[in-house]
DNA sequence: TGAGAGAATTTTGAATTCATAATACCTTTC
DNA sequence: GAAAGGTATTATGAATTCAAAATTCTCTCA
């Protein structure tokens, strides 16, 4: 039950950007005309404006003064720094989902395990990503924080549009599962430590880091400080 | 070393609207009036507008399309999610400044922590709790992860306002002083797991949320589901 | 007296306009 | 031919204007 947000214009541009940038039609870095893109949405310049401050603070656009919008970089060390983040938040939603959820909850998860495990055996990897993307939603809402959900999407917005090459080694994956075991029996026990724990753990942010680093090029070093 | 920013209007405007949600001269649900804030800055709408975008998307402001904004409410539930947030932020923020800071940085943080240990003793509390705060701060600024900050900074921002009383009974002081011996030797040891272990359990936060639940008297239960 | 319909007023959303800063272009000079 | 300086053009920041939605007020009628 998700709340309807009444529609205005801003929004609705804002929304439309999100698409673009997301979609990599507006690519890294690049400027953003305001002239134009007014004339592609069929807008003034006021509600565009509008949008791209909220872009702004969402982390996904640059405003530099006087100087127009970009579309903003995405580092190799702020997208690992995200992934990092978000592993925390997945912990913490670990152990709030424990202490919470019902048992209906829990025998929902299960289900969604046990289907993911399916996927494995039959090595179908993107019904296993989708399955095991619902597990870690699921968790999520459980945890009943909509602070941390608002977090969660904010952070998993920005780095949507990286398009890492999964490179889902045999061992890799295995460990995953592994991950997911002890994620299941934690739960059951609603062990909330230990299911936090195996959530900041889990591979599969490490893994995804691991894979960004051949797909981002960024000028800086891969251990440059921040900018 | 903190980039400058150049300032526009819109800027300026949220600083200020930031400042008076802080400190209650805009009071929790109240209505803004985009012409009389206007009229106090002396502004256009435009500006304004722009600010208040950016202050919803902060989360510090409710937008009602067609219906103006209003300064968002603080429930007990939002103010104890974010409090959990922060807990797990700082846990991670231990566990990354373990693996990156310098021996000179821990060294400074051990200085603090002994400064803080002399207002322990001689109970001098608001000086005890401002150096505890750079304690905290300090981890935040080694754990360099820019993202983290950003987060930690708005989650701190939207909580900033509530002031409530902080019940220092002896015991609990006493146990916050323990948390924090823990930190210490965690640290220097640079053991991130017990660092990151101690922080989200860090009496710290805990305590605050208790304390929380005789200032915020919101028409929800106190543990009614979300909105 | 009070409820409800409808007009007047206010407030918001969005387009337009105006001023200024930044950029591009052209000329001049060495 | 390249660099420097100055002008023209363009893009941005912010005020103003216009249109539509919401709110308030008033008047009528039960």
């Amino acid at each position: 039950m998700t709340k309807i947000q009444p529609r205005t214009l801003y929004r609705e541009v804002a929304d439309r950007i999100r698409d673009l940038i997301e979609h990599g039609e507006l690519a890294p870095g690049e400027r953003i005309s305001e002239k134009q893109l007014c004339e592609n949405f069929g807008v003034s310049r006021t509600p565009l404006r509008e949008a791209l401050k909220v872009l702004a603070s969402e982390g996904l656009v640059e405003l530099l003064p006087n100087r127009g919008a970009r579309v903003k970089q995405l580092t190799y060390k702020m997208v690992k720094d995200t992934y990092d983040l978000m592993g925390a938040l997945e912990g913490l939603s670990g152990e709030l989902a424990c202490q919470q959820i019902s048992d209906e909850g829990i025998a929902a998860i299960c289900a969604l395990h046990e289907r993911m495990l399916v996927h494995y055996h039959n090595r179908e990897l993107p019904e296993y990503f989708q399955v095991n993307q619902r597990i870690h939603e699921s968790l999520l809402a459980a945890s009943n924080n909509d602070v941390l959900l608002e977090m969660y999407n904010n952070l998993s917005q920005r780095v949507k549009r990286v398009r890492y090459s999964k490179k889902m080694t045999e061992s890799y994956w295995r460990r995953a599962v592994q991950d997911h075991e002890e994620m299941i029996a934690a739960l059951k026990k609603r062990d909330s430590k230990r299911l936090g724990q195996v959530l900041r753990d889990h591979l599969c942010n490490k893994l995804e880091v691991a894979s960004i680093a051949g797909v981002i090029d960024d000028g800086e070093t891969r251990n440059a400080a921040n900018s």
